[in-house]
DNA sequence: AATGAGGTAGACCGATCTGTTTACCTCTCC
DNA sequence: GGAGAGGTAAACAGATCGGTCTACCTCATT
């Protein structure tokens, strides 16, 4: 947990609000009174709290990519140690499916949030590039782990397929972009040799 | 060429402008009269054109829409027929990796507008589903005509590709996204039974 | 010579935007 | 029992939002 502990009640209730509307709307439609009206809240608190509306659009951002963080690494490193390193990779996969399911239809909430902040100075854009870096660094982990023969490249090419999974999971034109993407990423660790079941792995 | 010719040389400069406008800073952060003012021509000027601001922003699609169906079409299926199919569908990719270099700084301008238009009833919606289908089915034929095993599974794995590619070309957090996912694509194409150079081919 | 299309200039409308301020209430902690 | 933190309620500010309107100009066509 980060401070989400130290968040006040109303604070929480503001943050739970801001956090459906901007994904929901988009950040721009989505104005200060409405986040304060919707979360039961007078607009002071909201200012009292997050200082401005670009303050409550980071800490949104933050606390997706937190929870985002949190999911994948509890689905894909969670108690079978004896998963190999290859099956790990394609776990990311099957996290991000449930994840699409039920946090994304309407797209992937940085890509979508990045597309309303041009401006390099906003808070938001700091969390958004962190979040992909992080997700490469994590797969590229993975990568050494299984004994890929290109970590960075394969670490590239799964960053590309989750994000445009999760992209074209909010789009609807597609049917099953995030096991397309799966069934493309075993090709690319068959390529980088790795079989997938347990062992094979170099270390 | 579609209507652009019929556009009235006013319309033409809002147009341009407002191009130029919601690609760079969002739709809903810019403002009619802003565009106004930026094309060098009244507000009143404007709405006798296009009737409203979601009329605009349809229009505008529908421009980028067609500007990128042209630039396509053309690199892939220019002149030289004798190119084997398989080439074609990579072919696709360079096309992409020009067209994201010069149009594309800020990521994929309908995946940008998607997640400004939430509403489904919103004109804009149907260019934006309407430019990935066709995407698709473009990329269907060449499978076809590429002899591949599957085809639907072929043009599914390949939108994909370019849609991660054209995202993540905008986020400037991995390094060649377009180049990577040529590669990948070239592993599609080699399983389905096509080998890229000319001839082997069914049909 | 008249007409209508395509413009400019600019005021105006009501609603909404982000953000601030004053006044008052209710706890908890020391 | 005083202080401070966390609130509510509501008015206020200045800017901007999408959109309308009147008045006038220019030019090509008939």
């Amino acid at each position: 947990m980060t401070q989400a502990a130290e968040l006040t009640p109303a604070a929480r209730k503001i943050l739970d609000a801001a956090a459906e509307l901007f994904y929901g709307r988009g950040i721009t439609a989505v104005g200060v009174d409405l986040i304060a009206k919707e979360a039961g809240v007078t607009k002071k608190t909201l200012y009292d709290r997050f200082g401005s509306k670009e303050a409550l659009v980071a800490a949104y951002l933050g606390e997706r990519d937190e929870r985002w963080r949190e999911w994948l690494t509890a689905r894909v490193l969670s108690g079978d140690a004896g998963a190999g390193p290859c099956e790990r990779i394609l776990r990311t996969f099957d996290a991000l499916e449930e994840w699409v399911r039920r946090e994304n239809p309407r797209g992937c909430g940085f890509v979508n949030a990045a597309a309303e902040l041009p401006d390099p100075r906003h808070p938001g854009r700091k969390v958004i590039t962190g979040q992909k870096r992080w997700l490469r660094d994590f797969l590229r982990e993975l990568a050494v782990e299984a004994g890929a023969a290109d970590p960075g490249r394969l670490a590239d090419e799964l960053v590309l397929l989750h994000e445009g999974a999760t992209v074209l999971g909010g789009l609807h034109v597609v049917a099953g972009p995030v096991a397309a993407a799966r069934s493309m990423a075993r090709g690319a660790l068959v390529r980088e040799g790795c079989q997938g079941g347990a062992g094979a792995q170099a270390q």
